[in-house]
DNA sequence: GACTCCTTACGAAAAAATTCGTAAATTTTT
DNA sequence: AAAAATTTACGAATTTTTTCGTAAGGAGTC
């Protein structure tokens, strides 16, 4: 079964991708330094990463210039609502709301975290009058 | 480094625990049965993933009664706590208000769902009063 | 161009996760 | 209690992911 060209990132991709996300376009060189905090391995590891990744097109190369540079495929937003909704899939039957609400109950949420997200969900409400 | 005793389930375990979760305790073949509907594997392959389970005490094995029943090690909700906060982690910057307000604005929410939302932060509000 | 230095390609080793076949153990049926 | 059916143990094959070593490619310097 083709893993390649859909799919989520796996764990090492999805580091690499915290470090495009910050960085912007980037050389494997820049990645590899900037994993090394945590990670620890060779220079050859981190391209091959790239490489991977590229050829799942979670990542795009630009090769006008040398050294290459590396930019994400999907904005972060994108990603991140995708790894949300396959955790939701994944252990919460499907339901993203049952996550949500799972999720309020057990962060600690400081006031003004918790303001931010009334306010978001007052306004998406608006939209949702007449709803069940 | 021994991965074994530690560490978050893996994708073919928590479909496993789902159907602990959903069935409570159950044997290898129930276990089996429930996820051929998804998945298309012979039983000794089910029963080998509960063997790794029981070794990395994701689940717990009762021996009294034969066949054998599986529980999961621990209740729902802390499992599912300790997949979103390694998501938080994992994919944002560690901050599991963040993953949360980017989860509020990305689901598509009923309104009851809203509702029960606001609600729980209403309640939780109430402890931090006071704070930042 | 020959020599360095850095970058990229490539294939394969190592590690992790999933799958299964076979046989031993146990229970059920006859 | 023998035969049949089911359950469990076990080790190994397969697949996926991560890692690396080695060599090829390209850029800059003498």
């Amino acid at each position: 079964m083709p893993r390649r060209s859909s799919s989520h990132p796996t764990e090492a991709e999805l580091e690499v991708l915290n470090v495009l996300w910050q960085r912007g376009p980037s050389t494997v060189r820049e990645v590899h330094e900037t994993l090394q905090a945590d990670r620890q391995t060779s220079m050859t590891t981190t391209l091959k990463i790239l490489q991977v990744m590229v050829e799942k097109s979670l990542a795009v190369r630009k090769e006008e210039i040398r050294p290459h540079r590396y930019t994400p495929a999907l904005p972060e937003e994108k990603t991140q609502a995708g790894l949300l909704n396959d955790l939701a899939r994944r252990a919460f039957g499907g339901s993203v709301s049952k996550m949500l609400i799972r999720a309020v109950e057990d962060a600690r949420l400081t006031g003004s975290e918790l303001r931010e997200i009334r306010k978001l969900i007052d306004g998406t409400r608006k939209d949702k009058r007449g709803d069940k």
